[in-house]
DNA sequence: ATAGGGACATAAAGCGTTTTAGCAGGCGTA
DNA sequence: TACGCCTGCTAAAACGCTTTATGTCCCTAT
């Protein structure tokens, strides 16, 4: 008991007109008596008839359609990037094809290759964790595909970006410590191979040696994102000889085991150890203590990976104007480093 | 410079074959002499031809895609379950198209009509919380389009469901408060209209009802899922004459904030008051004190979904079975009420 | 020698649209 | 009267694939 839909070939034969005729009625076009349009619109809206987007795509050769690849949509940051970018991608009339990698290197590539067979017309991209070569990247480049990467970027491959200046807020973030106090600073970075990660460390680093404070690779360790993992990171960074009274963390994600780990070991936040991270997830704030944060603005981030996106869709002249973003960061200061 | 893909004609034309012998070639069919399936291969290799999921699925009249609409992908619950519907899907072949309603009827409806457009063969939904009339849905199933509901279902519609005994699992949350000794027991609900709160209401009744604990609807407060509000309702809940020591609330996403504002008001967890919640989120174990939570598969829900959806589809017999999965549901209880 | 059949290949129709080129017919102008 | 020009419409090709019906060739069994 398949139904077939109705198609203009339907409205077409029970008003006596031709294919063509109904096509243009429905989508507006001129030359056509107000008559028949009339007519045509009144049937259609009485049969139900909903356009067929798979045979308008094939036709117009043209999906309006874009691909989004991200980690993990169960990180809050992804999920509200995802929502802002299918906010903004509805408005200019485009729909939004999503693909998770579970920060797996080969899903992603999958994820890829399938949107390209659906003829998505660019990509907006959230490299996974395990990705270290790009060259699928490029090659989507080479092919001419737009493509904007977004917070888990790479360096040596050209398409826009749409970044924060990790190595600022970090430097940021450590200085705040600093100036509160701590002396011996810590840092659970993410995994190793993470650019994102190593900026920051890079520029926790540079804070450190400004204010004269050695500081020894030995305090930084690196976490997945998994919970069980940042506990045991946190423990290892907190039984070290010398107890930082200072920690930065590459994300909330990070941040809630690594002070769920201190407050089970005893220690006192922010007395004990003061704590700052990245992120500032609507939850930071209702954390025991609230947690001080770097914020990153989402909303706008995903307007933006979307107009340049767009921008690049939209030139039909061949260069295509490759750009970058730095967003602005901004620390929030709570209770956890207070 | 707009580059054309390689299509099937491409590689025929260069093999001085025909257009169906290359297709039946790419696709292993059989009656193809090995030599020229190897040449096929071998040259669709070189150029990196990729099928045209547009042409296909025109071809075919099937798109082997799902519809999956959720209310909103930042709530833990959503995105877990959009990942295992992903995961589950994409086993069997299928590819996933997801769209937010941001608890949008009106959207909601949009989305239906683009993903119709688009050709899903089935759509996965969980309704937002201003849907109250159900006739979107109801005309779907009428035109013989597969529908799994999940989560936030409906009455009076007859769709597959996979959901869970929100009374049972209300009753059960309920029973724990007043065996660990909590007299006075408050309710912090969703919103009026939203069928699963009212049903954990009613569990929370018929448990106080039990018991000998007479209820009072002024214990039961709605909330939205903001966190200002989930604030000031438990603000107002716990500044009745007389203060509950124990709190039901209908989500982890509402715990929390609730959580936030008794201490801020001075009350301590679990002593001056115990607190039971829905969903048991990974962050609820991390939480001070670590909340208490009924927990849902959802891994498993998000299969059952999708096995439910795709033997509607896979079922080309007219009579569509529909079936109603009510899943486990688990009590996790921690120190927040022990 | 002929029919039958298997192996391989092809032409052509079809999926539901858009889009291009063209065709009647009416009207005003020269 | 003839010409050109609008207005409203249509036929047909195209998009890139699948699928069905049809061939051709060659081998084997009668």
């Amino acid at each position: 008991m398949k139904n077939t839909p109705v198609t203009i070939k339907d409205i077409a034969r029970s008003l006596n007109i031709s294919i063509s005729t109904v096509s243009r009625a429905l989508r507006g076009l001129p030359e056509i008596h107000p008559d028949t349009r009339h007519a045509v619109l009144e049937l259609a809206e009485e049969l139900d008839y909903q356009p067929n987007q798979v045979a308008k795509s094939l036709a117009q050769s043209q999906t309006k359609t874009i691909g989004v690849i991200v980690p993990n949509l169960s990180a809050y940051f992804f999920s509200a990037m995802l929502n802002s970018i299918e906010e903004t991608a509805l408005q200019a009339g485009y729909s939004v094809l999503v693909g998770q990698t579970n920060e797996s290197y080969l899903r992603e590539i999958t994820h890829i290759q399938n949107l390209m067979r659906s003829q998505v017309e660019g990509f907006i991209i959230s490299l996974s964790q395990d990705t270290s070569n790009c060259e699928h990247i490029a090659r989507l480049v080479r092919k001419n595909i737009p493509v904007v990467l977004f917070d888990r970027y790479a360096e040596g491959i050209d398409t826009s970006k749409v970044i924060v200046d990790n190595h600022a807020a970090a430097f940021k973030a450590t200085e705040h410590l600093i100036e509160s106090g701590c002396r011996l600073i810590g840092f659970l970075a993410g995994p190793e191979q993470l650019l994102l990660s190593n900026q920051r460390v890079a520029g926790y680093q540079a804070a450190l040696q400004k204010h004269g404070l050695e500081p020894g690779d030995d305090y930084v360790f690196h976490c997945n994102y998994t919970q069980e993992n940042a506990v045991m990171q946190t423990l290892a960074l907190m039984s070290l000889p010398q107890q930082p009274d200072g920690v930065v963390t590459i994300s909330d994600r990070v941040a809630y085991p690594a002070m769920y780990a201190m407050k089970q070991k005893g220690l006192r936040i922010p007395e004990d150890v003061r704590v700052v991270s990245f992120n500032n997830e609507p939850l930071s704030a209702l954390f025991s203590p609230p947690l001080s944060s770097i914020h990153q603005p989402i909303q706008e981030m995903g307007r933006e990976t979307v107009r340049l996106l767009l921008k690049q869709i939209e030139a039909t002249d061949s260069p295509t104007p490759v750009e970058t973003r730095i967003m602005e960061t901004q620390l929030i200061i709570r209770a956890s480093s207070r």
